[in-house]
DNA sequence: CGTTTAATTGAAAGCAGTCAAACTATGTGG
DNA sequence: CCACATAGTTTGACTGCTTTCAATTAAACG
């Protein structure tokens, strides 16, 4: 018996923004589980196929991706670790995105099933897995935002901000800052924008002070300066009290 | 009593993925709601508020929006009628956008404390509410990829595309078309784009014969052809078999 | 080390934005 | 019913941010 549940992770999210019995705790960290370890772009959902299990993502990072007929990719949303990525499809019966590891990562496999079950027995535990889906789309929405109306720079700085406070939020950043293990095709897949213009901003940002890089390390030396450009404001993230 | 109750559209709504009960049909037509008719550009919900009610949209056309700090605006959403507007907010505490009103519209005020004790006490009203949600959600995610990777006529294309479906599936729309109550400045709030854009590529796809206007009137008179332009297809809708 | 992948840089082209003005509805008050 | 005011649409000229294409440099990997 592991010392720590592997499901454990989820359970603190869930716990995060309603109050889950114990027993509920204790249901969520009882529910089956199959723990893997993916390669980085390994695929977890393709866009068309039923979901037949929910992934919860133990480490590493993961995004979510569309392509259009004519082959662009985006990347819809990013991931890490503790997050479930599953619920999306968890009550779609076709896939309409795909789910890719962006680093090595370790997920817990939950029987779809299992967790409907759950979902359905325990009031709270819905509770909790709706508001993680609400917290998505609102992050969805902002993210609609910066490609839609911001310029490159802007949006740039953005996303980093988004990272930084996301990553703090599961103390997985600290002061000396965060690696972001992007390239910078993948960062332009986020952003709507190329590659190339992604590496010529992050030198603007960079020569601006706004960031230090060190290969895919990101610092942030003067948080308001960034939050500033990148008009950045972490209400949208509904993750409490936190930053500015 | 009215003959037909102002709820059950919503509930018709709910039904669509999930088999309702007559007990939950019946609880959902039984929720206490005010009837409003509103102007178009009221606000719903500004983003900052505590959201107080759940509105549902019995006639007329609402969005979301939200703006950047230098005032630029994205519409992250539109709604037809049917749809109800704040399961978003519904267990979140603040708003992180704004709802709006597009044309004159009937709306049922739902108080947010009798939706919420609904959803507590029966799974099935629940669990549609969740795929009510989730599919707004993968509509979120394909306009990010739209905003984000397509260029002007095929992002447009696509909204035109993506509307038609939606109101068709509603009964709204004919094979004469359907009006889009929009001003070209709201479609390229909704595009990324801005009014002057917009302007043009609707003058490219009216003369490439994709689409013929009549003041805020649109007809296909092809849909495969726009629907190719538009690199249109509506899995992403969640509607069930239909169009391609 | 050689190979592959990612990052970087330069030059040129293009899509969309900006600014401004004219035109067309729509609506209002006289 | 007309004159005027307002909101929205249309058009033109110009600018510019971002893309595209290509080539070079640097890092990661076996």
């Amino acid at each position: 018996m592991p010392e720590t549940s592997p499901l454990a992770l989820l359970a603190r999210k869930l716990s995060g923004h309603v109050a889950l019995s114990s027993d509920d705790f204790a249901a969520v960290l009882a529910l089956p589980c199959q723990i893997r370890t993916l390669d980085p772009s390994t695929y977890l959902l393709r866009e068309g196929d039923p979901p037949l299990q929910c992934a919860v993502l133990l480490s590493g990072f993961a995004y979510r991706q569309k392509l259009t007929g004519e082959g662009a990719r985006q990347i819809v949303s990013l991931h890490v670790a503790g997050e479930a990525l599953d619920l999306q499809s968890l009550y779609l019966d076709v896939a309409d995105h795909n789910i890719q590891t962006l680093t090595r990562a370790e997920v817990a496999l939950v029987p779809r099933a299992a967790l409907r079950e759950l979902i359905q027995q325990r009031p709270a535990v819905a509770h909790a897995a709706m508001i993680s889906v609400l917290v998505e789309s609102s992050i969805s929405r902002e993210w609609t935002l910066n490609i839609g109306r911001r310029d490159a720079q802007a949006r740039l700085a953005h996303l980093l901000c988004e990272v930084a406070m996301r990553l703090d939020a599961q103390g997985l950043a600290g002061p000396d800052g965060y690696d972001l293990p992007m390239t910078q095709e993948q960062l332009g897949d986020a952003l709507g924008l190329t590659a190339v213009h992604v590496n010529r901003t992050l030198k603007t940002l960079e020569s601006a002070g706004l960031i230090v890089r060190n290969r895919r390390h990101v610092r942030i030396p003067a948080w308001n300066l960034l939050r500033d450009v990148g008009d950045f404001t972490g209400r949208y993230l509904h993750i409490g009290p936190q930053h500015a």
